[in-house]
RNA sequence: GGCCCUAUCGUCUAAUGGUUAGGACACCACGCUUUCAAUGUGGUAAUCGGGGUUCGAUCCCCCGUGGGGCUACCA
C-alpha cells in the first residue's frame, strides 16, 4: 500500500491510551478527526499511547479497534495497518523517545532530576500548607556536570524534566478558539522521561506527531493547558508547529466530564444496548458541531460533506440521552423490516425465544417497529407474544362499559375468531370481519376491541390488536380469549 | 489557591449593532385512532449580572458571577 490515495498533506490522528474501553468522549474526538480527514482527502491514523505501564488495561486496544469499526471510522494507518510511519504503538518506540530526550539535554532544554518520590511528596505537602501553587521547585535544574555524571554512573534513579523558560509568553492559534495566551512562568518543569525509561505523554505525543507528519492536532479541550509545553518542545527541536484545534468537552447531565459514573459511556455498550451506530454518530456529531442549517439527521457521508472545524462550538455540551433515543427510534423506523429483523435477531436469541425463524420474527418486529427506541425493545415490547402475561381481570372492562357487556363482547370475539379459517387468520381479514360485526350489531368499537386487546396482550396499551392476533395465530388467540372469558365468569 | 476555556429556552443549538430571538429533543394541548405508539397541528419556555462604547446592545469592550478543564514519574 503506497500513498496511492493521498491527495493532500492533511494527516490527523486519534491517539487514545489503552486504559479501558473507548468512551463516548473518545469516540467523538475520533469522529471529528475522521470527518476532517475524509473531508480534506487526508489520512486518519490510529496511534496507541501506552506509555503508562500502570494504567494499561488488557483488551483495551481490541475494544477501541472494534468500536471504531462498528462506528464506521476506518483508519488509514494504525497498529494493525502499516503505513510507513510505524510502529503505531508507543511502547514499541521507546528508543526514539530516549534519543529525542538526549537531544534536548544536549540543547539544554531538559535536565536530569534525581529527586525521590518522597521529596516530591513532601514538597507538595509544604506547598499545600502554604497555599502556593504545587509545582516542582527546580531542585535539580542546575546540578554540575560532574555531579550528574557521577550519579548517572552510580545508576541513581532519575527522570528527565523539561527546562521551561522563566518568562515570556506563548500564543497558541487554536482553530476553534482563536488566540490563546499563556505565560511560561506558570508552567512546570514537566517530566518527559520517567524513571522506568518510558516517556510521558508530553514528549511521546509531540515526537510522534512530528515524525508521523501530523498536520492538525485535533483533541479535547482538556489538553489546552499543556499545549504550551508542546509548543516549547516543537521549538526546542526546531520543528514546525502543527495546527491545533481543541474540541469542547462532552459533559454528564450532572455537570463535569462524562465519566463511568454516568451509566453507559462505553461506545460498545451503546451498541449492546441496541443503539445503531448511525444514530449514535449522528447524535454525537451534533454535540459541539452543527451545519448552520436546520438539518438534524445526517448520514456519515453527509457529515463528511458538511464538516468543518469552524463550525465547531467552543463550549461544552451535555450528553442528554433523550435526543439520542429520539434519533435512534427515527433510524429504526427508517429501516426496512428485513434489515431491522436481522439486527434484532441477536436480542431474541439472547432472550431465548423458541421461534427465531426469520419470517416469524419479521412479523413480530413489525408489530413494534414504530414504538422501538432501541433494538432491545423488539424483545421487551413483545414479551406478551412469547408467553401470555397475567393481568388483573378488571382491566378487561372498558371504562364506559360493564362486566356483562364485556363478557358478551368477548364471546362475540370468540365466535368471530372461530369463524375464520386457519389460513386466512390474518390481521387484514380479521379486521374486515370484526368491523363488519361491529357495524351489523351496532356495537361500540372500543367496547369490543378493548377487551379483545387485553385478552390477547395482557395489557391496556399494545400494538394493533388485529396485528397481534395475526402473529399469535388462531389457536393461541382463541386460547387467550377463553382465558379472559373464564376470568370474567369467575370474577 | 494558581493558570486557562466558556456563557441564548430544562437540553442540543441558530441568528442579529435595530428580529414577533429561529429549529430540534423533552413537556403540554388538540387532531387521527380500538389502546399505546407513530404521525400532523398548535403551545409553554432563553439572550447570567453590572458597567461602559453607541441614537440603539443579546451581539463589541471591561469587571463580576456561574459552569468546565488543567495544575502527576496519568493520558
Amino acid at each position: 500500500m503506497k500513498t496511492m490515495n493521498k491527495k493532500t498533506n492533511v494527516r490527523v490522528r486519534f491517539a487514545p491510551s489503552p486504559t479501558g474501553f473507548l468512551h463516548i468522549g473518545g469516540l467523538r474526538t475520533a469522529l471529528f478527526n475522521w470527518l476532517f480527514a475524509r473531508k480534506n482527502d487526508g489520512d486518519f491514523i490510529l496511534r496507541i499511547e501506552d506509555t503508562d505501564q500502570n494504567r494499561y488495561v488488557k483488551g483495551s486496544v481490541d475494544n477501541i479497534v472494534e468500536a471504531l469499526k462498528w462506528a464506521g471510522l476506518d483508519y488509514d494507518e494504525g497498529p494493525d495497518k502499516a503505513g510507513g510511519f510505524g510502529p503505531y504503538v508507543q511502547s514499541e518506540r521507546l528508543k526514539i523517545y530516549q534519543n529525542h530526550a538526549d537531544e534536548l539535554i544536549k540543547k539544554d532544554k531538559a535536565y536530569y532530576c534525581f529527586c525521590t518520590a518522597e521529596r516530591l511528596a513532601e514538597l507538595k505537602e509544604q506547598q499545600a500548607a502554604q497555599k502556593i501553587a504545587p509545582r516542582y521547585d527546580r531542585h535539580c535544574r542546575d546540578l554540575s556536570e560532574d555531579d550528574i555524571a557521577k550519579r548517572l554512573a552510580a545508576k541513581e534513579p532519575h527522570v528527565i524534566r523539561l527546562k521551561m523558560p522563566d518568562d515570556g509568553i506563548v500564543i497558541i492559534n487554536d482553530l476553534i478558539r482563536g488566540q490563546v495566551e499563556f505565560s511560561y512562568r506558570y508552567i512546570d518543569d514537566s517530566v518527559i522521561i520517567k524513571s522506568d525509561g518510558f516517556p510521558t505523554y508530553q514528549l511521546a505525543n509531540v515526537v510522534d506527531d512530528h515524525l508521523m507528519k501530523i498536520s492538525h492536532v485535533i483533541r479535547a479541550e482538556e489538553w489546552l493547558p499543556s499545549t504550551p509545553k508542546h509548543v516549547f518542545l516543537y521549538q526546542s527541536f526546531g520543528w514546525d508547529l502543527p495546527e491545533f484545534a481543541h474540541l469542547p468537552l462532552i459533559m454528564s447531565p450532572q455537570g463535569g466530564k462524562l465519566s463511568k459514573r454516568d451509566g453507559a459511556v462505553s461506545s460498545l455498550e451503546y451498541r449492546d444496548l441496541g443503539y445503531l451506530a448511525e444514530a449514535l454518530i449522528n447524535f454525537i456529531a451534533l454535540l459541539g458541531w452543527n451545519p448552520k442549517t436546520e438539518q438534524e439527521v445526517f448520514s456519515l457521508n453527509e457529515l463528511v460533506n458538511e464538516f468543518s472545524l469552524d463550525k465547531v462550538n467552543k463550549s461544552g455540551a451535555i450528553f442528554n440521552v433523550e435526543k439520542l433515543n429520539y434519533l435512534n427510534g427515527k433510524y429504526i423506523r427508517s429501516l426496512s423490516l428485513d434489515k431491522l429483523s436481522d439486527l434484532c435477531l441477536a436480542y431474541f436469541q439472547k432472550a431465548s425465544w423458541k421461534n427465531t425463524d426469520k419470517e416469524y420474527l419479521k412479523k413480530v418486529v413489525s408489530l413494534v417497529q414504530d414504538r422501538m427506541v432501541t433494538l432491545a425493545d423488539s424483545v421487551s415490547l413483545t414479551q406478551f407474544i412469547a408467553k401470555p402475561i397475567d393481568y388483573d381481570t378488571k382491566i378487561l372492562i372498558p371504562k364506559k362499559s360493564k362486566e356483562p357487556e364485556t363478557l358478551k363482547n368477548l364471546k362475540t370475539c370468540r365466535d368471530v375468531a372461530l369463524g375464520v379459517g386457519e389460513p386466512e387468520f390474518t390481521s387484514e381479514s380479521l379486521k374486515g370481519k370484526f368491523l363488519k360485526i361491529i357495524k351489523d350489531k351496532k356495537l361500540k368499537t372500543g367496547n369490543l376491541l378493548w377487551p379483545f386487546r387485553v385478552a390477547l396482550s395482557g395489557a391496556t396499551a399494545s400494538p394493533d390488536v388485529f396485528d397481534i392476533a395475526g402473529v399469535l395465530g388462531k389457536s393461541e388467540s382463541l386460547k387467550r380469549i377463553d382465558i379472559a372469558i373464564n376470568k370474567l365468569e369467575n370474577i
